[in-house]
Order: structure tokens, then C-alpha cells, then sequence
DNA sequence: GTTCCGCATGAATCGATAG
DNA sequence: ACTATCGATTCATGCGGAA
């Protein structure tokens, strides 16, 4: 079957215009957030978070199927000694759309930024608000489990195991042999709290999410060629995840160094690994490109 | 110095009325959750949460120091598949009557509720809500440290040129000040998400919250001898744990079995431990009790 | 082929200083 | 007064090169 990988350059509340109704599993994503990525992507007032993002959210529930999922990354930053409120009036407005608020997962950051504050501690944690079209929606819980072995033995292996089990995620398609006797004795179902490291030391680009975390959701909410759409590109971790577990992606992305990147990213990886890249514009968006 | 815990029987929204202006230094509570504990509680309608929270909520806002803390234990339940909203409607409110919302912690629950559902996960996180009156408060942050992990041993054999570079910043002085600080450091300060066991060895009553949860905020946010109050007491957990850390603590349950366990439970304590109890009723309130 | 170890960096926040 | 910039502060992780 074929896979295929769409970009669009621009503003993504325009070119998601160009989306079909109904055609999207999954929508992975994380947004700049407000007053945050000043220098690349110029910052959106707090105050005017919500009013920015609803025309977007609007269209990402026409193109999402009611089967499909929305995963949004999102946490509120500080603002004079208090949280923002705007990540609460965004879910709110959103209901009003017909957004229905189904789940917020925690992103437990486990390195986070160090810091010394008189009044606050290091903020750990972000949220991945899950929002659906229908309470029916697609799951596959049974692909997201995880080992499970007597509470004993993981807490006297400490960090290693789960070490073992993040290495071994990354291939995607499953688990490693050499673990894969003491993971088929018992697996549990995860819980609504994700614990990942953030990928600091990639030296071309800095990613917002590390692989895991589009990862573990693709899992959960597709299968084999299902579509997942990144209206928020950036350096196309959602994209380059998406791919490799074999589900055909899109991405838009309005910085065009950025969206370069991952063109030429994906460019090389069809050259090396596959077969020759066809690139070319669509009649629907002049900026689309298309790698199959 | 005199250690008091004092216990008021009845609805605090009223018995509230009876403690004076500024009066406490920290407040910790896991009021009911909408509509989960109808068998205990009578259970406050999802609807109706936030209108019967907030005439209790102004008169915390009135009895806490300008210094002081209020940690709300909460979580918002599902109800036909989505996530309720009082939660944020009630954080959105409470900034009305003045509240500051400084801070959300997470309670992570390493051990939550076993259960599985078509559409869901186990929901293994609370909120912790810090509201404060005022930017400045009291707040003791070398009381919660935490053991750093092992990597600070090979770290502290030499330090990277970024943090000599980082460090060189700071004209003059700063550079060996830094290295010393380093090597004397054992301890980090802890983030903001609190990984926790629940506990489940109390039969009595529903447990809200482990004794290690109060217990982290009174030592963060409270010295000897400050008054801590838990507007809903249950089954006392907040309580035990202030007298037994030497603060003085105010305690109110609106369930007389609740009630009559607690105060037994400290008449047993004070006759044991300490000098003969002493319970009278003051004028003031019909139904208030004294341990001294 | 393992294991060890050095190292850069990450959606931070406050308070002081400058315009 | 009110906003903008800057320096100081601080941890944990995964990568890549070395042992």
C-alpha cells in the first residue's frame, strides 16, 4: 500500500482550508505558546491566545474524522507570580465549538529546566489535552501496554528497566527480543500520566516533544495507514514518527527554514532508504509538496 | 509553648464565620468531589459545584494571613465520557474573589485505582491548587529538598566550560563562589509534581489523601507553631499529621461520625501521651472542642 | 561489544537596571 | 509610572567519544 507524506508551507489556520472534511485520525501537535518561541515564531499575547487559536481549532474539527482524536500540548506559563488562565478559557471556547474535552494526560517531564525561584519551584509537567468530535472514537489500548512485573522486582531494578523499555520504543513497531520474556508474562494498561525526558541534544534542530510522546499516541488512537496531521509542524517530529510506523502524515508549517528542513529531511530518507522522491505542487495548494 | 488542635462540628461555610481575620498560616483540604461520595457526603451536583464552593472559599480568603497558603486537593470526575469543567470554572471564580492563582502541583498517584475502561485509562493524577493572597508569602523551601541523583558525583569532578562560561557571567566574584556551592550540594530543590502513593489501609472512612501529602506542604509552607486548617476534615489526616509536625491546626467536619472519630481518636492521644484533655463548648460556637 | 564519563542544553522565572 | 532587557540561579538527561 501506499504511504504518503504531505507538507504545506504556511499559515496553518489557510492551508488547513485545504483538507478535506473528515479525513484525519489523529492530530498531534504542540502550538507555540503564549509569549513563548519569540524569536522564531513571534510570540502570541496571552490575551489573545484563545481569539488566535479558535479559527484553527475550528478547522481541525472539520477535517478530523469522528472516530479521530485531537492530542493538544499546551502548559501556561507564569505571569506576574500567578499561571496564566488562558489554557482554561481555550478548553472552554473549544466545548463551544463542539469540542468534546475528553481526557488531559500529564507530560511529567523528568529533566526539566533548573532554576531557583523564592516562590516557586521548577515547573515539571505539561499538559496533553486529549479532545474528541464523538465519544465513540478509535483506541488501542492494547498496543500502548506496558510490563508490568511484580512491584518488587521494578522497584529494585530502579531506572534501568525502564530505561530498557524507552530504548526499545523507539524502534516503534514493538519490543525487543532480548526483553520480550519477561514482557510477555504481564502487561498492565498505562495511566494518564507520561513520563519522558525532553531530547536536548539534537544539534540540528530543537524539537518541541521528544519521539516518544507522538509516538505512544499514535499508537493509542491509529493503525497502519491512518492519517495524523501536525498543523504545527516545526522540526516535523510528529512527521518523522508518523512515517516510520507506517501511517501517512501531513504537516504544515509556517517557518519556511523549518518547514526547508524537514522537506529535505524527508527528501533523503526516500532516496537512501526507498524509492526515488516524487515532488510536486498541487492545483488545491501551490505550496504543497508531497513525498511518496 | 502550647500546642492546640480545635475541632467544629457542622457546615464550615458557617462554623468558618467563627475564626477571626488572618488567622492562619496554611490551609489543606480535599473537599468532596462532585457527586463521587454520595453515600458520605450527600455529594454536591457537578452543576451546582462551583456556587456551593465559593461562599466557603471567601471565608478562607478572609481567616488566611496575607503570608499564608491555600492547597486545594481536587479533580474533576467524567461525566458521559468528557472531563467536567468546575474545576477550571472554579479556579476562574475564585480569582474573582481576590484569590491569586500561583501554582498548580501534581499529585502523581503511583498506585491508583486498578480498572479498565473501552475509552479511558486509569486516572493516576490530582490537582494540588496553590492559592495565595498576596505575591509575597511564606514559603521554606530547604525544608522539602530532595537527594540529588547519582549523576551530580561525576559531575562535580569537573565542571563544563558552559558552566564556567555561564558562571564567568557574574563579573569578579562569582566563579569560585559557584564551584563551591556545587561541591557542598547534596540536595535539589524538589519540581512541582509530587509522586505519591495513595493510601488504602483506612477502613473507616474514604481516605482523601496520603499523610506524606499535608505533611510536604506544612513543611513547605509553615514553620512551628503556625495553625494549619482543614475545612474538611474527614477523617483527620491533615490534623494528625500538624500536631504531630508542632502546628497548631483547626479541623472542621460536617459528618458527626467523622467528627466524633477524630476528636476520640486525639482525646486518646492527649490522655496517653500527654496531660489530661480538656473539652468544653465555647460561647462562641456551640459545637467547638478543645484539646489543649 | 560494553561501560563510563564529559558535556551541552532545555516552552523557566525573578528582580534589578535601563530607557 | 510603565515596559523592556539582562544577569543570576539551577538539574537531569541522552548523546557521543573514550576506556
Amino acid at each position: 500500500m501506499e504511504l504518503t507524506t504531505d507538507f504545506y508551507l504556511g499559515d496553518c489556520k489557510e492551508q488547513l482550508k485545504f483538507l478535506p472534511d473528515n479525513s484525519v485520525d489523529l492530530i498531534v501537535t504542540s502550538p507555540p505558546y503564549a509569549d513563548q518561541r519569540k524569536n522564531t515564531y513571534g510570540g502570541i499575547h496571552t490575551d489573545k491566545y484563545v481569539e488566535w487559536f479558535l479559527p484553527i481549532s475550528e478547522q481541525l474539527l472539520r477535517v478530523l474524522k469522528p472516530t479521530g482524536t485531537f492530542v493538544l500540548n499546551i502548559k501556561e506559563k507564569v505571569v506576574e507570580g500567578e499561571r496564566s488562565i488562558y489554557v482554561m478559557e481555550l478548553i472552554l471556547e473549544m466545548r463551544k465549538q463542539g469540542w468534546l474535552w475528553t481526557e488531559e494526560f500529564i507530560w511529567h517531564k523528568k529533566n526539566c529546566y533548573p532554576g531557583k525561584w523564592p516562590n516557586r519551584f521548577r515547573d515539571a509537567w505539561e499538559r496533553l489535552l486529549q479532545f474528541n468530535k464523538d465519544k465513540k472514537f478509535n483506541m488501542y489500548q492494547e498496543e500502548v501496554m506496558v510490563p508490568m512485573g511484580d512491584w518488587a522486582k521494578s522497584r529494585l531494578k530502579n531506572l534501568s528497566n525502564t530505561d530498557k523499555i524507552r530504548d526499545n520504543s523507539k524502534v516503534g513497531s514493538g519490543f525487543g527480543k532480548n526483553i520480550s520474556n519477561w514482557l510477555d508474562r504481564d502487561k498492565a494498561y498505562p495511566t494518564n500520566v507520561l513520563h519522558l525526558a525532553t531530547e536536548c541534544n539534537n544539534k540540528n534542530h530543537s524539537a518541541a516533544f521528544p519521539e516518544e510522546l507522538p509516538e505512544w499516541f499514535i499508537k493509542l488512537f491509529t493503525k497502519k495507514y491512518d492519517t495524523v496531521l501536525d498543523p504545527f509542524m516545526g522540526s516535523g517530529t510528529t512527521l518523522t514518527v508518523a512515517n516510520r510506523m507506517i501511517r501517512n502524515s501531513i504537516g504544515i508549517e509556517i517557518m519556511p527554514e523549518y518547514f526547508e528542513m524537514v522537506k529535505k529531511q524527508f527528501n533523503t530518507i526516500e532516496l537512501t532508504l526507498f524509492e526515488p522522491t516524487v515532488e510536486y505542487a498541487k492545483t488545491k495548494s501551490e505550496r504543497r509538496y508531497t513525498v511518496r
